[in-house]
DNA sequence: CACGTGGAGTTCCCTAAGGGAACTCCAATT
DNA sequence: AATTGGAGTTCCCTTAGGGAACTCCACGTG
């Protein structure tokens, strides 16, 4: 299908969404992220079409979210997170956050955080940058910044 | 396509993607939230098919995250955020926090926050729920859930 | 009372993207 | 020389997205 881009519009959602918006690419986020790095791995884990794991391999790396690079002198790959995309992570702590909370079943939560500085099994929680007070969708007013839309 | 469906995969991440995973999703969420609650309007407002639209629409519904409801004798409807669908716009302020940060060109971000609680213009951050402190991909260990795959 | 209006979808056709399996390439190893 | 295994490519088929036209229906308007 002729999918309309998405980063073109001057909504920081939709570029978010133009790197990691596509079937698939916030979960071979996470597989790089937990130590799947290489393509056989990712495959295998997530049971994805290899044509499309090529694709969205290759845009995370275009994005620079991800890294490709040799693991031996024979042709092999594998592929590591960028800073850029280490920051991305928190996208997927927060997805985790509310699915733990709103769709984990009878059985509770597949996986646990445990956070270093306190010792314990936590969640991530969202916050001022500023002020430290919590900071969620009742919290703020929203501006027109210096890159809104003519 | 026969796009593989991720809400029975014992991952958090895929079941939050199996709710607002497809594709336009995330922008319908964003457009609900900012009072773009109309069929018409959204419609408008993101450029999208109308039938996807519809899709989508109905499953933000089935999925508990915005309620239809008519606001209207005449058979008129809006679309509001559920206490579910309003917990999962942090995923939105994450997302514009990380483009903001990343992608933003020349002109900056087109959006600002400014916190109602300190005032100013500021950007989430990322805590622990426990202790306070900053809670981001390198800072905790993953442990096996209750809800873990066999 | 017939007609027009506008919101909210439906329907239809066409193209492009995803699934799946088979195939290729290539540097070691045997 | 033949085999292995990782890392993709290629091909066919199905299905989802784009876009425009069409439907439905409860008002207002003349």
């Amino acid at each position: 299908m002729q999918r309309t881009k998405f980063g073109e519009m001057a909504c920081s959602i939709a570029r978010t969404l133009d790197v990691i918006g596509e079937p698939w690419s916030p979960l071979i986020l996470r597989d790089v992220w937990v130590g799947f790095t290489r393509f056989e791995q990712i495959q295998a884990d997530l049971g994805i079409s290899r044509k499309v794991l090529t694709e969205r391999l290759s845009h995370l790396v275009e994005c620079g979210v991800i890294e490709r690079r040799p693991y031996d002198r024979r042709p092999r790959y594998e592929y590591v997170l960028t800073e850029k995309g280490i920051e991305l992570v928190d996208l997927l702590m927060v997805m985790v956050g509310w699915a733990d909370k709103w769709l984990a079943g009878e059985d509770g939560p597949p996986v646990l955080y445990r956070h270093h500085a306190c010792g314990e099994v936590s969640r991530v929680d969202l916050r001022c940058a500023h002020c430290g007070e919590p900071m969620h969708a009742g919290d703020i007013d929203l501006l027109p910044g210096p890159g809104a839309a003519v």
